[in-house]
DNA sequence: CACCACCCCTGGACGC
DNA sequence: TGCGTCCAGGGGTGGT
């Protein structure tokens, strides 16, 4: 049980910021560990001597994107990193004054213009950075391969997503080609909130139940968010805050406990590889 | 194209 | 107390 920051926790971390260093400027980039980051490897890949204009989220990604730099055309566009923060990651933004400690698990350090610095921290190494020339690069190729983003598809979307996959439908909205930013934390608890089961065939969900799926997802994703998103050991927004969602999970490490809606003993099984909690009563 | 097994990696839990 | 073993898990890759 890690962190597995999800579409809540990356849209925490989005947000915070958002507020902390979109506007201003990288005055220097200390790669710790050059093979966290892939893609070109220019000067301005990781934003050097550039603004960073905003944070771009879609699903379990963030992008941060620099301002154009220089005057010749060449430069006119706007380079940006995006940041994957697989299961242990964290992007944390450290005031002036207060640098984050050395530690063998921060891989990258932007120092700021005014002193603050943005770490990126992962042990496990499952995360990662991708560098582009250009938001359309990154959105022509890495994000291209991405479904709707959770908070936005719709259940026509989802529903064509899920129509043509025989696979369960656990699996189908863990795959961010179907539905971008659902993890292992959040399919269970909507599965459950949905009373769907996850053997489900993808094929299987009609267009109603599709809708009961987007409805659900939004509610239960928007509460998250609100709740700062699940905290289990890693997890922190740029702020270094834990979230508070765990506390609401109904299903979602709850194997063995009682069904908080018909009290029969939560079930624990295997599906895509991945440990799936449901309530064999309600959920079918 | 659809699907799956495999791999990456570390630290916490557990048994002795 | 310490050590070995198992396990979690997103997603990239390569094979069927």
């Amino acid at each position: 049980m890690a962190s597995m920051p999800e579409l809540p926790e990356v849209e925490n971390v989005c947000l915070g910021l958002t507020k902390t260093v979109v506007g201003r400027t990288v005055t220097r980039v200390s790669v710790r560990r050059a093979d966290v980051v892939r893609g070109p490897r220019k000067p301005a890949s990781l934003l050097r001597d550039r603004a960073i204009q905003r944070i771009d989220r879609l699903g379990k990604q963030l992008a941060l994107v620099g301002g154009a730099g220089g005057t010749g055309l060449a430069e006119n566009v706007q380079p940006c990193v995006c940041v994957h923060l697989g299961m242990t990651g964290s992007l944390r933004f450290h005031p002036t004054g207060q640098a984050p400690k050395p530690d063998l698990h921060t891989h990258i350090i932007w120092l700021l213009s005014d002193g603050g610095r943005l770490a990126f921290r992962d042990p496990r190494r499952f995360g990662g950075l991708w560098t582009f020339d250009s938001v359309d690069a990154l959105h022509d190729t890495r994000w291209s391969k991405l479904g709707d983003d959770a908070l936005t598809i719709t259940p026509r979307r989802l529903h064509a997503g899920l129509s043509r996959t025989r696979r369960a439908l656990k699996a189908a909205l863990l795959d961010q080609a179907v539905v971008a930013g659902l993890g292992n934390i959040y399919v269970d608890e909507l599965l459950f909130a949905c009373g769907l089961s996850p053997l489900r065939p993808g094929s299987s969900v009609s267009l109603e139940e599709s809708q009961v799926l987007v409805r659900r997802m939004r509610v239960l994703l928007k509460r998250a968010i609100r709740l700062g998103g699940s905290t289990l050991r890693d997890y922190v927004d740029a702020s270094g805050r834990s979230g508070g969602f765990q506390l609401q999970h109904t299903v979602y490490g709850r194997s063995g406990l009682m069904c908080t809606a018909c009290g029969q003993e939560l079930e624990s099984i295997t599906v895509a590889g991945r440990t799936t909690v449901y309530c064999g009563v309600c959920q079918t």
